[in-house]
DNA sequence: AATGATCCATGCGTATTTTGATCGTTGAAG
DNA sequence: CTTCAACGATCAAAATACGCATGGATCATT
C-alpha cells in the first residue's frame, strides 16, 4: 500500500512518517500543498493523509484539484480541535473521513486500516479465498487453517494481488504500490517474491494461485467468498 | 441501478422518488428504520438513501446494522440543517456523504451520480462488443462467456481497434501505437498480429470482427454497446 | 555480531515476437 | 477476360525477451 502524506510540520510529518512505516506502508511526503498536488496527479497512491491547513495551496483545494483530476483513493484530513467548518468543508470537496490534532497514533492507525479495507470493497477483515484466508487486521494468513508465516514484502504482494483477485496486475503496478517513490525499477525482486509465495502457499501448484501472463503480469486465481 | 429510501416524512419521500423516477432508477421506500433495516439486509441495492431523524430505528443506528452485516453499498444521509454532531456521527457509522435537509433536487442528483460512479470505480470496466467482452482492468478477453487467452500484443492490438470501433485505423497508426517511437517500419508484424486475433476470436469468420480496408487499414466492426 | 529479510546477478528454458518466404486477393489496365 | 502489380494473409523457423530458480550480497533489526 502506498500513501501520500502532506504536512507542512515536519515534527508531526516524522511522526506520522514513521508510524506508517511500522505498518509498512510505502510512503511519499509533501511539505505543502503544491507538492501535494504533484505526487497526488502523478502517482496512484492507495490513500491520501492530507492536513488542512497548508502553505502554497489550502488542503481543501488541493482535494478539490485531486477529484477533479479523478483521482479517487480514500483521503483522510487532519484539521485542528474544534474547527467543524473545516472539517466539513474538506468533506465536501471530497475527503472521506477526518482526524483532529492531536490524535493518538492509535487511532490514525485504525482509520487508515478502515479505509483502506473499506477502499478495496472488503468490508471484513478477514479476506477468505477458498483455503487462504488473509486477516488484514492481524496481518496473518492462513492455509488450510494452519498459519503460514509470511515476511512483511511477501505479506503485501500477497494482499495486494489478493485484493484485486481475476485481474492481471503488471509488475510495474506492484512495485509502484509496495514502494515509494524513488526505487530502481529494473530489479526482480517482484519474481522473486511471488516465488517464494507460491511456494510457501501452493508448493504443489494444485491452487494454481497465482498465474503469470507473460508480458500483462500476475494473477491471483481464488474467488472471493 | 436500484436505490433504497428511508425517509419517514411522507413528502419528502415523495419528492425523492419522483426524482429517482426521472433518473431512471428502480427504488423502493421503508418510512422507518425497522423496515429499512428488513429491505436494506434483503436486498443488493446500489445506493441507499437515509434520513437520520427516523422512528423505529435511529438513522445511524441502521447505519451501523447495515454495515456490520457487510452490505457495503454507498449511504448517503439526510440530516436536518446545522445538524453538525449528527453528520459526523452518521459519517462515523459508515455513511459515505451526506445532504442538509433541505436540498435542492440538482444537488442530490449530483450527489448521487457521484456516489454510484465512485462505487462502481472498484467494478472492472468492461467493454461489450456483442459476444466479445474486454475487461479493461484486468486485461482479459472474453468470446461468449469463455475466456480467451491472448498474448500482451494481442491484447494491445485488440483494445485499441476495439477502442476505435467503426474506425479505420492504418497499420501505421497502430505501430505508432504500440510500439516505442522508432520502429522498424517496413515489417508484418501488425498483420500477423490482425491474423492471430481473427483466429483466436473469430475463427470461422461469422463474425467479421476485424475487416481489412484495403491500402487504409483494419477496422472492428462490432458496435460498443 | 548475528540473524533474517530483501535485493541483485546469473544462466536457463520457454512463450512470445519477429522475420522472411510464399501464397492468395484485389482492382486496374491492357 | 487476362494480366499484372501491389497489397495482405499465412506459416514455420529464428530471434528475442521474459520470467524463474538459485545463491550470494547487502541491508536492517536485534
Amino acid at each position: 500500500m502506498r500513501i501520500l502524506i502532506v504536512e507542512d510540520e515536519k515534527p508531526l510529518r516524522e511522526q506520522i512518517l514513521s508510524l506508517m512505516a511500522t505498518e509498512k506502508y510505502a510512503c511519499d511526503t509533501a511539505a505543502d500543498g503544491r507538492e501535494g498536488l504533484f505526487l497526488g496527479s502523478e502517482y496512484d497512491y492507495d490513500l491520501a493523509i492530507i492536513d488542512l491547513g497548508l502553505p502554497l495551496l489550502d488542503g481543501t483545494q488541493l482535494i478539490r484539484e485531486l477529484r477533479s483530476k479523478e483521482r479517487n483513493f480514500p483521503i483522510l484530513i487532519l484539521t485542528a480541535r474544534g474547527n467543524w467548518q473545516d472539517k466539513v468543508s474538506g468533506l465536501e470537496a471530497g475527503a472521506d473521513d477526518y482526524l483532529t490534532k492531536p490524535f493518538h497514533p492509535e487511532e490514525l492507525r485504525a482509520r487508515i486500516h478502515a479505509l483502506l479495507r473499506r477502499a478495496s470493497g472488503h468490508a471484513s477483515s478477514v479476506l477468505r479465498y477458498g483455503p487462504i484466508a488473509i486477516d488484514t487486521s492481524a496481518k496473518r494468513v492462513f492455509r488450510d487453517d494452519a498459519e503460514v508465516e509470511l515476511t512483511s514484502f511477501e505479506y503485501n504482494t500477497l494482499t495486494y494481488l489478493a485484493m484485486h483477485a481475476g485481474k492481471n496486475i503488471s509488475k510495474s503496478e506492484l512495485t509502484e504500490h509496495l514502494y515509494a517513490q524513488d526505487y530502481d525499477r529494473d530489479s526482480n525482486v517482484i519474481e522473486v517474491f511471488v516465488g517464494r509465495l507460491r511456494k510457501k502457499l501452493d508448493a504443489d501448484g494444485s491452487l494454481n494461485l497465482i498465474s503469470t501472463q507473460r508480458g500483462l503480469g500476475y494473477r491471483f486465481n481464488l474467488d472471493k467468498q
